[in-house]
RNA sequence: GGGGUCUUAGCUCAGCUGGGAGAGCAUCUGCCUUACAAGCAGAGGGUCAUAGGUUCGAGCCCUAUAGGCCCCACCA
């Protein structure tokens, strides 16, 4: 045991706290046969990223319940990793070629490959060096990446089955296209952005009907290039005539015809709609009911290509404008509307999307969602909180077909590979030698990966060894509890359900712990563009990673947003400084006097009281955090160890303490090192590196708190009767001091303090604890007594529940001032009464409610009626 | 259009299966009491959005309304 610091200074611990744990390897989860698993997988951070708030968080959460179920004896593997990030990394790693002089373009797939490779390796450490500054306690030695070997070998094995089984197609169908990152992406990666944009309503002359016109409206004029018909409703007189004829596209001079279908909304626009099979999911649809060609009018950059006539080359907000212009000369355009309408932009860079036809792979969705869907009904998995659920079989139930490719170069190939000669498409683990249709030897690989989804989406099962058959495998998954927040439900929960029922038969987790977003202070999302993000790391510069963690836990409901605030951190540090001090204090005063065992029937019943309700914090704690109800589980911990064990328990013991002959030391002194253990045990999941710090300086039959045993109930330290005596006397206390601030009598005022009670158990509690007591309450000496001998009528006096205590502030007390106080506490009494009694004479809650709360009713009224008698005869003593 | 969620003290938020409204910060009063002024002892402050309903009893359950936020959705 060693002398510490007069404040917490985490920037000294926790760096080579982490390093004795990374040494001692208390973070390697073994396949134990004796031990029960408990398994997290760590959502793998992208390699491009940086430690943000939203991190933080997440793994804090995970670290909390790791550390808590390894202190329960489970083997607790939390199993960590990084995401290649397909997209973002592509995009930055072209970024970053770009400032030194390089463009991808000029570049092969192998090269760039490689500087994709180099920039992993200078970054893809980074985000975890960050992480274990958290303290995260994840099993480092198992730190994965969803391209290394075996994630890529679980990624191909997985394509090959979905494509065997006819879940996996490629098929020209509309995708989203982005026409920045010149990729397509699924429909989960679209975000529906409002926009002012506008009507323009454009009329299309009817051939052979001359001076008769349709008229269509539209928000994109620029797709007109691409139209190959009009539609108008089945059932729309207005247009019923027209239906079979021929159009005459405008600046294009194209022949199209009107067709009737069910889509069309009569009551909307003109009622009659331009159809662009090629850039309009709906249209897409019309096009296959009625035969549609598709004529695709843009390149891949959003320009207009060669079937966009003289508009070739230009963009497609520039033609439109000169389309748009051109159309109003030829009298053609007939107004401009304003109108706001939804637009569907790139989650990542926000550009808007452009739908086209382009053949692709995709994921037949509907058979694997029904499990998905089985499995939260059947209640085989929780969402925490529940609500979440919601969204999970909302989705599900409204699923499409996933399209998975991706004109990439950084991530997954896709095994597929086509014949030189014939075509054929072989889906294969390695590029096939002879063509099964042909026999011809040459092949080529699909240009295309996969979408960075379809890897994480096996990433529960594909870390531990899958598809081999291993140890990990077999004792560790299912996993048990996922992390995560409701903003990749979608992207990543419900996929990586799907795939795990798909290919293991079983949920890869029984629940998902859902957290919200960190917020700044105004409640704004903490983002780059609006430089409102506040760095984790430097909040763990200055206030240490406890502090951080605590603040992320308090005060916050899962799922529900929060809103970080630097009051808050300042809180969770002083909290720290508490438990710092108390244990300084603690440790100062093992140093004199060792703290021995002793047998709890030499316990005081101060000790008692503290170790009970000890006691019943590890149960409750522990019961909140099965229910994985972090946050109030902490306050539990926060309130017992500042209120009960610092301001009461520790300034009821220093009396003892400071006694040179006190025969009750010992028992203090263990008490005080019990209860402090206990609580630093309690606290360790969430300020672990403060808690261990404390644990090691105090004891030495364990080397750390990490794999020290969680607390459990005793039944032996259950004391009620002590938690009830203790209770008595701090309400006294309490009154007392009350009293005294009332009166302005200054706390270095000793005064002599009588306790009357007829009562001969109250009176035992007050001279049991006379000594702190005394102390608390700042008496020079207390007398407990059985009636009123020697008290002054003027005596200032305190009345609690079987007892009247007086003090002789003689000199002091302000007659009035004290009959207004007394009224006060009468008119109070009255009412308590008045409402007890009403309820009580209620004959339907007296049959209906349970006994024990009738009972605690009838217990309060005759506690109230005695105090109203008292205070009223204190009163008219008072004349 | 569908779904979710929130509305509790001046601010930010807790409130577990319904049983006398809580925390942190802020405010006011005293205290440098030998662990801690990043502290100690006190105090003030709330028709739990509104209106109904269920119940002996509602911040909590049900319905409707108002406002905020979020997600999903193919109205050109």
């Amino acid at each position: 045991m060693r002398e510490l610091a007069k404040t917490y200074n985490p920037q000294e611990i926790e760096g080579k706290t982490y390093e004795k744990w990374m040494s001692k390897k208390y973070f390697a989860a073994k396949v134990d046969k004796s031990k029960k698993p408990f398994t997290i997988v760590m959502p793998p951070p992208n390699i491009t990223g940086q430690l943000h708030m939203g991190h933080a968080l997440d793994n804090t959460m995970q670290d909390i319940l790791i550390r808590y179920k390894r202190m329960q004896g489970y083997s607790a593997l939390w199993q960590p990793g990084t995401d290649h990030a397909a997209i973002a990394t592509e995009v930055k790693v072209i970024e970053n070629l770009k400032k030194r002089g390089i463009d991808k373009a000029d570049l092969s797939r192998d090269e760039f490959l490689k500087y994709a490779w180099e920039w992993k390796d200078e970054y893809g450490s980074r985000i975890v060096k960050q992480l274990k500054r958290l303290g995260s306690s994840a099993d480092w030695d198992r730190e994965r990446f969803t391209m290394d070997e075996g994630c890529s070998d679980a990624v191909k094995e997985v394509f090959i089955r979905l494509y065997e089984k006819g879940y996996i197609y490629k098929g020209s169908r509309i995708i989203n296209w982005c026409p920045v990152c010149q990729t397509s992406i699924s429909d989960a990666e679209v975000e529906h952005e409002e926009q002012a944009g506008h009507f323009w309503h454009i009329k299309y002359p009817v051939i052979g009907s001359e001076g008769e016109f349709v008229e269509i409206a539209t928000t994109r004029p620029e797709t007109l290039l691409g139209d190959t018909a009009v539609a108008v409703h089945p059932e729309d007189e207005r247009y019923q005539h027209l239906v079979g004829k021929k159009l005459l596209l405008p600046l294009v001079g194209r022949e199209i015809p009107v067709v009737a279908d069910e889509y069309v909304d009569k009551e909307f626009g003109t009622g009659c709609v331009k159809i662009t099979p090629a850039h309009d999911p709906n249209d897409f649809e019309v096009g296959k009911r009625h035969n549609l060609p598709e004529i695709n009018v843009m390149n891949d950059d959003a320009t207009i290509n060669a079937n966009g006539g003289k508009y070739e080359g230009m963009d497609r907000y520039e033609a439109r404008k000169l389309m748009v212009k051109e159309l109003d000369e030829m009298g053609l355009l007939v107004k401009i509307v304003p109108h706001s309408h939804n637009v569907g932009t790139h989650d990542r860079c926000h550009t808007t999307i452009e739908p086209m036809v382009k053949p692709q792979w995709f994921v037949r969705m509907d058979e694997m969602a029904k499990p998905a869907i089985e499995a939260l009904k059947s209640g085989r998995l929780k969402f925490v909180p529940e609500s979440f659920g919601k969204t999970y079989l909302h989705w599900l139930e409204g699923i499409r077909d996933w399209c998975i490719s991706r004109q990439l170069w950084w991530g997954h190939r896709i095994p597929a590979y086509y014949c030189a000669e014939c075509g054929e498409t072989v889906v294969a683990r390695e590029m096939p030698t002879v063509c099964p249709k042909c026999g011809c030897t040459h092949f080529a690989q699909d240009e295309d990966t996969l979408d960075t989804w379809f890897s994480s989406a096996l990433w529960p099962f594909s870390t531990l060894g899958w598809p081999k058959k291993t140890e990990e495998m077999d004792y560790f998954y299912p996993t048990d509890v996922l992390v995560t927040g409701y903003d990749i439900i979608f992207f990543w929960v419900i996929r990586m359900v799907f795939s795990g029922l798909e290919q293991t038969g079983k949920e890869p987790f029984h629940t998902v712990l859902i957290h919200g977003l960190v917020r700044d202070s105004q409640g704004r999302k903490m983002s780059k563009s609006l430089g409102n993000g506040i760095d984790p790391l430097e909040i763990i510069d200055q206030y240490g990673a406890d502090a951080l963690r605590m603040t992320l836990i308090t005060g916050n409901a899962p799922g529900n947003d929060m809103r970080f605030y630097y009051e808050r951190v300042e809180a969770s540090r002083n909290f720290a400084n508490k438990v710092w001090n108390a244990s300084r204090f603690i440790m100062m005063n093992i140093e004199k006097a060792a703290a021995d065992e002793v047998s709890l029937d030499q316990l005081t019943g101060a000790d008692k009281w503290i170790l009970s309700k000890a006691n019943t914090l590890a149960k409750d704690v522990t019961e909140n955090l099965d229910k994985y109800e972090l946050g109030i589980a902490l306050q539990k911990v926060y309130d017992f160890v500042w209120e009960e064990f610092c301001d009461w328990y520790i300034e009821m013991v220093k009396p003892r303490l400071w006694k040179e002959d006190d025969e009750t030391k010992a028992a203090a002194l263990w008490t005080l090192k019990t209860v402090l253990i206990q609580s630093l045990k309690l606290l360790h999941p969430y300020m672990p590196f403060i808690t261990e710090e404390i644990f090691c300086n105090l004891q030495d039959k364990e080397e750390s708190i990490m794999v020290s045993e969680w607390p459990v109930y005793k039944e032996e330290w259950n004391f009620a009767e002590d938690e009830k005596s203790v209770e008595t006397i701090k309400d006294a206390v309490r009154n007392i001091r009350n009293l005294r601030t009332s009166m302005n009598v200054a706390p270095s005022r000793k005064a002599k303090v009588v306790v009357v009670s007829a009562d001969q158990e109250i009176r035992d509690i007050f001279t049991q604890g006379s000594l702190f007591f005394a102390s608390l309450a700042s008496a020079s000496e207390v007398v407990v007594q059985e009636d009123k001998t020697g008290v002054a009528d003027n005596d200032a006096s305190v009345l609690i529940h079987g007892a009247a205590i007086y003090m002789p502030f003689a000199d002091l007390v302000d007659l009035d001032k004290e009959r207004e106080r007394l009224s006060g506490e009468v008119k109070k009494l009255t009412a308590e009464i008045a409402r007890a009694e009403g309820m009580l004479a209620n004959p339907r809650f007296v049959d209906k409610a349970p006994a024990a709360k009738v009972q605690a009713e009838r217990d309060k009224l005759a506690k109230y009626t005695e105090l109203l008698a008292q205070t009223r005869e204190h009163l008219e003593k008072l004349g």
